[in-house]
DNA sequence: TGTACATCAGTGAACGCGCGTTCACTGATGTAC
DNA sequence: TGTACATCAGTGAACGCGCGTTCACTGATGTAC
């Protein structure tokens, strides 16, 4: 439909972008909370108007910002992943999870605009970018979970303390919108990513500082009970199940759970 | 040394109180991040000035809230743990942690402001009435862990995993500052903490929406399969491992990792 | 019991500050004929 | 190639607002003799 973009179209694309960096420096420095326009406008050597040549309000460049913060930790993980070794002692989880309490302790300010409280007066777009990059890195821990497992598995596997009201629940639905999911996959996904989130939340919002440097290893022991008790969980049905590392794909969108 | 506090002392800490309960209410009505002393003292038919007659400044008074709230969070375990039946079939980690998510559910403005980001320009006191309260919460969720369990089992789980450096950091710490807990108990205590708080986090900070009701039921699968966790990860040696319910302590200050 | 004094809750007025947003305008850049 | 016009980045001035904090003051309450 268009055609390569104009002088002018560049132009304001590279002001654009300088306007979301700027903003995201300013978050990194002073924390989400501080957000404010004419700081990041000041920074930027503009005055507080002329962002409103870029961005309607306040709200759409939050909007920005949480939507860029997404995709650079889904760039994280999706980067660890294809630069991972090849190695079985090391499977997929562990890198996942690895990376996902790197970029958090490495970014806690956008860490905290991400999973910490909302923004005052911020309420987010039920649809949009946002969503996607979020869709993007439910998929990255998916796939890091249940690749190599087969549908058998996860149909031997279903957990019987799910109510029926759940496993209902849960027909067509998996947690990033893609393929199909069983109950207990769902469940375990769940499970799993709180049990990675939790770590790593108390951790950022400084509630295991008194642990200090060891931090780190508490949250790779959990990780690695994590990665046990998933493949306890699902045990090998006929063949054999296959180590969780074999698959790296890095962007592809197949669906994961019924390979 | 104080005789019986006088007229005057005790409106002033009716007054006190007053204030906190009416900055805990605006707290709940619009969030952590929009605390305003005006509003508070607003809707107390005060005007702004007057606070300063009994906070310094407002750093003091959120020091006060976030206290509060700590202590808020201790009772509501504290009394569902004091109140809950001594059925084996519910043991007394999953009557905490049910308790921790229903109080999170519940208040959550205040749990946004005790485990999200911390509020702008506000730095927590190192040692006070903060402090105190967590310790309460970690002593509460530390015997509904361990107790039952006794120190020879602590010993034969000493976990592998750990190194060595951590198993002498842990010399001397405990994660609420009590009694002796080796390592492999710190290590667990810490797990399963992260593994509660995940899940309640991610659900107060509305990640996990799209699942809706079923919330509730994910968290106590998750729960159960810790409890199962640590029973196995602390097996019975020579007499067999007492279950975690059998001790319902409701503020007893004993250590409770070596009973 | 009465009187002088200290204590202290609360107010009115004001401080300087930063915030998001709107408006009318200038001047440069790009486009159509 | 030149000219008329549209587009749009950026500014200056101003809006109304709410914020925490300070100061000098009033008037009620409590205390000592």
């Amino acid at each position: 439909m268009t055609a390569i973009p104009s002088l002018r179209q560049r132009r304001r694309a590279a002001a654009v972008q300088e306007i979301v960096n700027a903003a995201e420096q300013h978050i990194t420095e002073h924390g989400p909370g501080a957000l404010s326009l004419r700081a990041i406008a000041q920074s930027l050597g503009m005055t507080v108007q002329a962002l409103y040549h870029y961005f309607p309000s306040r709200d759409a460049l939050v909007t920005a910002l949480i939507a860029k913060a997404y995709e650079d930790l889904a760039d994280a993980l999706e980067e660890t992943v294809a630069s991972a070794e090849d190695d079985p002692a090391v499977p997929r989880l562990m890198v996942v999870a690895e990376s996902y309490r790197r970029w958090a302790v490495e970014h806690p300010e956008l860490f905290q605009l991400l999973y910490g409280a909302p923004l005052r007066h911020y309420a987010a777009p039920a649809e949009g970018p946002t969503t996607q990059a979020v869709r993007r890195i439910s998929g990255l821990f998916e796939r890091a979970l249940f690749d190599g497992y087969t549908a058998e598995q996860f149909a031997a596997a279903d957990m019987p303390e799910l109510s029926a009201d759940f496993r209902k629940f849960t027909e067509g639905l998996t947690p990033d919108g893609r393929g199909e999911l069983p109950a207990s996959a769902t469940a375990l996904f769940l499970g799993a990513w709180g049990r990675m989130h939790g770590l790593v939340s108390l951790e950022v919002f400084g509630h295991t500082s008194f642990i200090g440097v060891h931090q780190a290893e508490i949250f790779r022991v959990e990780m690695q009970s994590l990665y046990q008790d998933i493949r306890k969980r699902l045990p090998a049905t006929g063949q054999p199940p296959k180590d969780a590392v074999d698959k790296r794909g890095t962007g592809d969108r197949q669906g994961s759970a019924s390979p």
